[in-house]
DNA sequence: GTTTGTGAAACGATTCACAGCT
DNA sequence: AGCTGTGAATCGTTTCACAAAC
């Protein structure tokens, strides 16, 4: 398949495919790259271009036909199938993220909580059961994850990401301040909250 | 002051500084570029240069004072102050952040938090009241905010972008999916949720 | 006339490599 | 000898600009 993406190509794809959601959903038949570029802040040339990556799929002197775009966007982005979650972690950001709509809508399914806090292991969250870390191994074995939430504290990152490893995860979305050791078969994606209002407080200072 | 400095080295220095809180616990007194970038995943060249747009804090042969580029490094990223910061929207993910001890340990408090749920109003998160947001201009005339973390639904995001703006938050961390507009004197910084898992599935789909 | 698709040019970030301090 | 600081080279991304398609 295609090879050499930015992740910043990636990104407005993403982007892209959203704002077509809308067009579709206003019964728009077909968009131009500029009407894309001025919903997301970028360029026309920018669209042209990053689409370019996949194929050509614009008619020239009207634009990109909306439901086709959008399909192959998904395609691309490999939103054609659902995918099965697991929350690693009961803390609070692994509780807002279980009701997060927001991940159902996109084919992101969370199917399993796992925690090793006795006081939480047993309680239902959002119909599904926080079960006990210990048995990460057993029940993986049983109903695989296509994807892992780790929600941890920073220092049992490490230890848990190496058992999903093993267990044959392949993509993690990792909320813990540490940055992860993977095999390079497996794709990390590092959200870092307090990180992110750093790089607020540095542009404040330096105006 | 310093312009022109790529959100990637901002990004990387706030790393370089928690790497060095963690050499200051362990009585390190000096650490070579070559350490720093071990410990991230980053070259010692890209270390170097990216400490050499602010001065030069190294000796030669020696490697960098701990302390001393700590210390400059929170001065560089405006971590000198605590910041006042504003929760607008008490859903899952306001809860969770509002909870969250990585912002406060940062220098972030949450002093305010603003709802327009007539269930919410009144409750207390926290030790902090969940205000009326109707109430965002008289209680931010009396205690303003240097930054605001914007946790609504994407429908209301704008408006309510327009009027912290009015009232003078020159910063805001912005969790709703939508691309806010706002002047050129204050700062956004967007997290999409579900747009990093995205970034996974692609990853997912393309190898 | 409008808009795509794409090489070429411009720009920006990272890596190299080495002179200069300690 | 070891490590910084930094110009120069390299690499990657974005913007330009225009021929080709409709």
């Amino acid at each position: 398949m295609m090879r050499k993406v930015a992740d910043s190509t990636v990104r407005r794809l993403s982007l892209y495919l959203r704002f077509l959601e809308e067009f579709e959903g206003q019964g728009v038949a077909t968009v131009s790259s500029g009407a894309l570029a001025s919903r997301g802040s970028t360029t026309s040339a920018q669209v042209r271009k990053d689409l370019s990556f996949f194929g050509s799929f614009g008619k020239r002197g009207l634009g990109y036909p909306v439901l086709e775009l959008a399909d192959r966007l998904r395609e691309i982005l490999g939103l054609r199938q659902r995918y099965r979650v697991g929350m690693i972690g009961a803390g609070k950001i692994g509780s807002a993220l279980v009701q997060y709509r927001g991940f159902r809508q996109r084919g992101f399914d969370i199917v399993a909580i796992f925690d090793n806090d006795p006081a939480k292991i047993g309680r239902q969250w959002n119909g599904l059961t926080i079960q006990d870390i210990a048995l990460l191994e057993s029940e993986l074995a049983r109903h695989p994850l296509d994807m892992a939430v780790l929600v941890t504290p920073a220092e049992p990152a490490q230890g848990v990401t190496d058992r999903l490893v093993r267990l044959g995860v392949k993509a993690i979305l990792n909320f813990a301040p540490v940055q992860l050791v993977v095999p390079d078969d497996v794709v990390v994606k590092t959200v870092n909250l307090a990180l992110e209002l750093e790089t607020l407080s540095y542009a404040l200072a330096n105006r």
